[in-house]
DNA sequence: TCTGGGGTCCTAGGACCC
DNA sequence: TCTGGGGTCCTAGGACCC
């Protein structure tokens, strides 16, 4: 059996625990530059504020019904879900963190009552770590998922299931009747890899609750679909085809982009931006262990200015061998903004991901031959700020360098983010014209010293 | 005025190989 | 008239997830 365990309404549960005056009032978290709402308490839903809708557009219910908005508040959250995977995963064998809000437990071999044990480890998250969860549990990962949605839905809608199966679901515990009964009340919609395209290709073909889905046959499902929908409908059958993951694999590319605070016309500014994003995923690729072979840049305007001309362009820069050498990677962005930059546009947007990731640990070792393909030597790259640091990186120097990143990392890791950065980053005043806008953003308690909550006796 | 930021897997088709 | 058979690798695009 599986169990999947999931933060309600996750970043609004977070700062409801530092802010319990927010509980039981209607309160929504907004994506960075407070653009939309990717988080909602219960009462923001009834007032029908939906996933990802624009802030501006939902603002009236500020004034209208007491809604509060929030700015997202990743350091929090990202805290408080590691407590929560801490304490779920005393409960089994093997657990697989899933996302920030949901990890999935695996109970093979564990004797006893599930349902108790999970009902167990709720209270004992709620208490220890402050937010409430909703547990379903399944003889396969799509089940629990599935479950884990009518414990959800008991909860909130009463009268949707059976009062019981609130907070924790056991789907394997129930007669088939009883499991018909839940199937044929649940939309093809809320099952686990039934987006939003499937759905309505199934519902036109007349399948339209998790009861329909399941009665089809597996094989006829993958001629007319593919092998993923396939998997879905034997899963919930009851055929385990979905492993649990307890050792993630390393990521195969890694991404860090950003919508604007305000729209930048200035080469230079997407300059900064741009190396400050490669700085961050150059972090998240050591961090990893992993070198990467290639980065990709790309810029462009907002699609939602219809009336401005539109510009998106996207480069791929190989590297000469794979790094994970801040300087140079920030060094091949630069070069390759510079390709697809153009004046008289005004960009939303820009970002990097970092592609053709392999570990270190395997290196292919090589002649030197930078005396054909010089790095670019001091003021060559006037203005990125980092050209001096650039022309250093021969093969007797890489272990040197190694080192300098890991005592950079170290140092961020110990004075926080962004205490050591290439000049090419920018001072804050650099940043002004395009930092993110978070104008609701609530201390971040648990990461750092002066934001931690006073308690006055 | 104002619309997020990450990821994964699968498939089809083309280039290329012997 | 008639034009093999089998493979791999890469890329782009589509679908899904949170």
């Amino acid at each position: 059996m599986f169990a999947l365990v999931d933060g309600n309404n996750f970043y609004v549960s977070c700062e409801r625990v530092f802010r319990p005056s927010l509980v039981g009032r209607p309160v929504v978290v907004l994506s960075n530059n407070d653009g939309c709402a990717i988080a909602r308490s219960n009462e923001a839903k009834a007032l029908g504020v939906r996933m990802g809708h624009p802030w501006f557009q939902c603002k009236d219910f500020e004034r209208d019904h007491g809604l509060v908005a929030l700015s997202a508040n990743f350091a929090l959250y990202g805290d408080m879900s590691y407590r929560m995977m801490v304490v779920a995963s005393s409960y089994a064998p093997r657990q697989e963190n899933y996302s920030i809000d949901e990890s999935f437990l695996d109970f093979t071999g564990v004797q006893g009552d599930l349902v108790v044990m999970c009902r167990n480890m709720r209270a004992r998250i709620l208490q220890w770590v402050g937010i409430p969860c909703g547990v379903g549990i399944g003889p396969t990962k799509t089940l629990a998922k599935l479950a884990n949605y009518i414990s959800k839905t008991t909860e909130r809608k009463p009268g949707s299931y059976p009062e019981r199966l609130a907070q924790v679901c056991h789907l394997g515990a129930m007669s088939q009747d009883e499991l018909h009964a839940v199937f044929a009340a649940t939309d093809v919609g809320e099952v686990w890899g039934v987006g939003k395209r499937i759905g309505a290709q199934l519902r036109d073909g007349g399948v339209s609750t998790v009861l329909d889905l399941v009665r089809l046959d597996a094989s006829t499902v993958r001629r007319h679909f593919s092998v993923v929908l396939e998997k879905t409908v034997r899963e919930l059958q009851g055929v385990q085809c979905i492993e649990v993951d307890d050792e993630p694999a390393p990521k195969q590319q890694i991404m860090v982009s950003r919508s604007f605070g305000h729209v930048v016309t200035k080469g230079r500014d997407l300059a900064t931006a741009i190396t400050e994003y490669t700085s961050r995923a150059a972090e998240k690729l050591r961090g990893q262990g992993s070198a990467a072979g290639a980065i990709v840049v790309f810029i462009r305007t907002s699609p939602f200015r219809k009336d401005d001309p539109q510009y998106s362009a996207t480069v791929t820069v190989p590297l000469v061998r794979p790094t994970a050498d801040s300087a140079l990677l920030v060094t091949s962005a630069i070069a390759g903004l510079r390709g697809i930059y153009k004046t008289g546009f005004k960009y939303a947007k820009a970002g990097v991901m970092l592609v053709d990731l392999q570990s270190t640990d395997v290196q292919q070792m090589e002649l030197d031959f930078d005396f054909i393909e010089p790095l670019p030597g001091p003021g060559s790259e006037q203005g990125s700020g980092l050209s001096g640091a650039a022309v250093a990186c021969h093969q007797s120097g890489q272990r040197d360098r190694v080192k300098l990143m890991s005592a950079m990392d170290a140092v961020n890791g110990r004075y926080g983010r962004g205490s050591l950065k290439l000049a090419g980053a920018g001072l804050e005043i650099d940043r002004k014209g395009w930092a993110m806008k978070q104008e609701r953003r609530t201390p971040q308690y648990t990461t750092c010293w002066g934001d931690m909550a006073i308690v006055r006796a």
